[in-house]
DNA sequence: ATTTATTGCCAATTATATTAGGCAATATAC
DNA sequence: GTATATTGCCTAATATAATTGGCAATAAAT
């Protein structure tokens, strides 16, 4: 019924959009690796819907000035949950 | 200016979204944490804002319901992106 | 067409997330 | 109050993410 997503289609989704922030500001995958201090093959596994740390991934959200909003969206959703009464 | 969001505040804030759940759910870490089929210590990781990876993460929310939304977003966030113009 | 840059992917090593087990502190139930 | 359950935190071992370095395939530039 509800949750037919897997998670493997969302590692491979947030894949495409780091690497579509990536090609808009005309970076390469090195360039990227530098500015989050991380080696090149951990930039390619987050693209390719590989596993990774949060660590990696927030790292690549600040970078690209996606972490504010995820940050914003997070807060907000928990304070839905806490002010949703219980259906267990 | 922008993006004074730390990395270590949005896993907090990770840590206190997954325990609200958790709590309204009325589930104990142990449980969580043999549904998602990890440790406990994976758990409580991921709600006092350690490092953890995708997968833990993306096991909490799948059994939370909230995959499906996240998986939305970040598709919208993309598309988003790529109608964009480049500003660099 | 020929360089030059970038990407995809691999093996070996290092760093670290995860597991398993335990115990004290706190919360909950009786 | 006492018992029971839950949580926080620790150590040691294991699994795996990240690093380093490399090379072939593809893309981009000249």
């Amino acid at each position: 019924m509800f949750e037919t997503i897997e998670i493997k289609d969302v590692k491979v989704e947030i894949g495409r959009l780091v690497r579509a922030v990536r090609k808009q500001r005309k970076l390469t995958q090195s360039e990227v690796a530098e500015r989050l201090a991380v080696s090149r093959n951990t930039i390619q596994n987050l693209e390719s819907g590989k596993n990774f740390t949060i660590n990696t991934l927030f790292k690549a959200l600040k970078e690209f000035d996606l972490l504010d909003q995820v940050h914003r969206e997070i807060l907000r959703e928990r304070k839905a949950i806490e002010q949703t009464k219980s259906l267990y």
